[in-house]
DNA sequence: TGAAATCAGAGTAAAAAAGTCCGATTTATC
DNA sequence: GATAAATCGGACTTTTTTACTCTGATTTCA
């Protein structure tokens, strides 16, 4: 039950280009250098992130990425959606909800049903969660 | 970010033998036909459960296990600790907190302060549920 | 036209989850 | 006391997921 390095990373990244001046690109190898991200896997992630519309993508020489919205307007919890590949406590609370093992066979899976308020309580959390909110209290490192 | 098996299956067991009448013990060959789990596996995983007491052995012949508390007294998150190898959403919210990759070069971990208090929402909900309140609605299976 | 960048996705390696096996030990019963 | 029935304990294997790499194609600025 672990928020993967996707995730993790996907944040630290978007939070690298929140701090950037206005119109500003960057590379990923820029991203990767400074918060110590295997370059590859960054990349990876952020297509995620284009393909979900957080980041916006500039191809060809003197490309980069930007960000595609205010980082007021990006959750965690949207953020994980778009790049964890299973955001979810248990797959009946999850996007192809199935029932594991005998839970079927209990009335009315009484199990599901805890798991599902659990996973509520989560997402609340992660979706008030903005990159805004953690600007604010992450300030740039002072190396 | 999901409750595994291990803990998905201790559940199950517990509740099988919560339903017994007072005084049955039952063998894990019982249990694991009963709810089609992997026999080997769930007796490796009943042994978690008689460290954590919350069942009792019984050796030899005629043996079997039994619970050793009021399903009262047990709560999903008791369950999950004993028998999950991590429960949490992160590192850093886990039982040897350590921040993963750049965490530590933001100021104070703003993404620490977040899982934390997710974590706690999970927590809350899971310790709130015992065994005794899956019982009331989880019926036995009728076939 | 060519260098610099992302795109796309297949492929690989490492770690964790899931499950197996077997010999040792304990204990009720004959 | 012998024996059969049960758990104990831990090493082992398999499968799945996570984490990460590689490479060739495409786009675009200069």
């Amino acid at each position: 039950m672990q928020v993967t390095r996707a995730g993790e990373y996907a944040v630290i990244g978007l939070l690298y280009l929140a701090r950037q001046p206005e119109g500003r690109t960057v590379m990923i190898d820029e991203i990767s250098d400074a918060e110590r991200i295997p370059k590859s896997f960054l990349a990876k992630i952020f297509q995620s992130l284009v393909k979900a519309g957080f980041v916006k993508s500039h191809r060809g020489a003197g490309g980069g990425f930007s960000l595609a919205k205010p980082p007021a307007d990006v959750s965690l919890l949207q953020i994980f959606r778009a790049v964890e590949s299973a955001f979810a406590l248990q797959k009946c609370v999850s996007a192809e909800p199935e029932c594991v093992v005998s839970h079927d066979r209990l009335g009315s899976c009484a199990l599901c049903g805890v798991y599902a308020e659990a996973q509520g309580r989560v997402n609340e959390v992660f979706a008030r969660t903005t990159l805004q909110s953690l600007l604010r209290t992450s300030p740039v490192a002072v190396n």
